[in-house]
DNA sequence: CTATTATTTGACCGACCGGTCAACTAATTG
DNA sequence: CAATTAGTTGACCGGTCGGTCAAATAATAG
């Protein structure tokens, strides 16, 4: 009943491209509305407030994240140590892609409004940390299994994981501070192999995917 | 001739205090001048804008991280390897101090804008690139040094200086985002050492330092 | 057709934004 | 002393902020 709208997802997708090219506070609730095409009584008839629109647009980046570049490259007829390098692969593409399209890196959506919202607005700061356990929660049973497949030498998985998701977190912010998504590409997968303590060539290729 | 103040200081000392404890965007000039305990005039006879302000607590930041974090921790009395795991610990100690006093970890000063401005303002972007240059240069010297000394593997020093300040900013923003310093501990030394490839043991108390 | 419900519209709110300015005060110089 | 200069004051500017609301509209259910 009554009549039915896209509003909504209109706002999210909005809130999702202004605050991940831009920020959260340099995008105002008025520019949102023009944005999605849409007036601002129907903003605050579907969210109650900017921060909520804000957590449903990190919901909707999970999924997003989630099928373009998680399920991609961590599809499990890759060996698990080569997952991770796709991933990376993957954020090279992407940042070289909105490099070309936008003329800037715009580093990583969570990471940006974790930096920026962390230590004032609570609800937010949960929100961005479940998604990063979410991620941690990935690499983790990837470097088990590759822990399990002797591609690694043994050791903890979770503080492992959460190394990596730092590293990757850190390399992103390096590439928006210069601009420059080639730096992804020049710190991906060898630092990382490292960083997993796989040093030079084990695990390499156990399976001939190479 | 004229009277002399110390408006100045203190407001590059505000902007530095207010921006990092929450963000570029959330502190307001008239907040910023009663901080500082000045007139929004004071503020305008001192600065053109508050960008400019920005550049100068930058600058200022780039002092202070010297003189409390830096200098202390590579301190050339001690073995390079060990410096960069003295930088880790007096991060922890700061995030601790930092999470003691305000409740909030406030990540890095310099990632923070980094992440806020990147895509919004060239000139911070720029500044804060170099401030990131300037330590990636100091870093690249320590490793240098320890290859030299044959406690790392031979390997690009400029790359892994790179990488190492990436997994630095990484590791910061994770703290932040989960509010908790002894994420930085636990992503410390051991997985900086990996990074760099010194695996194990390889110079570790190559002088007896431990 | 009527009642009900979901959505849309756009004017309006007080607060705050970054920035301007002319008048004023205090210290120094000759 | 007067002149010069550096710093201070606080009112003021147009614009935007996040958020509210009462009335209008469109779709469905009975």
């Amino acid at each position: 009943m009554g009549q039915v709208s896209d509003a909504k997802d209109k706002l999210v997708q909005s809130a999702l491209d202004l605050m991940y090219s831009r920020s959260y506070a340099s995008v105002g609730v008025q520019e949102l509305c023009e944005h999605a095409g849409v007036q601002k009584g129907s903003f605050y008839h579907f969210f109650p407030s900017k921060r909520d629109l804000t957590i449903a647009a990190l919901e909707r980046q999970r999924e997003l994240g989630r099928c373009t570049i998680l399920e991609p490259a961590f599809c499990p007829d890759r060996p698990p140590l080569q997952r991770i390098e796709a991933w990376f692969d993957r954020l090279y593409d992407h940042a070289a892609t909105m490099k070309r399209k936008t003329g800037c890196v715009p580093g990583c959506v969570v990471g940006n409004l974790a930096i920026e919202l962390s230590t004032q607005d609570e609800v937010i700061r949960h929100k961005v940390a479940a998604l990063l356990k979410d991620l941690t929660g990935l690499i983790e049973q990837t470097v088990a299994e590759a822990i399990k497949r002797k591609d690694l030498p043994s050791q903890n998985p979770k503080v492992l994981a959460e190394a990596i998701v730092a590293y990757m977190e850190g390399v992103t912010l390096l590439a928006k501070t210069h601009n420059d998504p080639a730096l992804i590409k020049r710190l991906g997968h060898k630092y990382v192999t490292q960083l997993m303590g796989g040093a030079e060539v084990r695990g390499r290729g156990s399976r001939p995917t190479r």
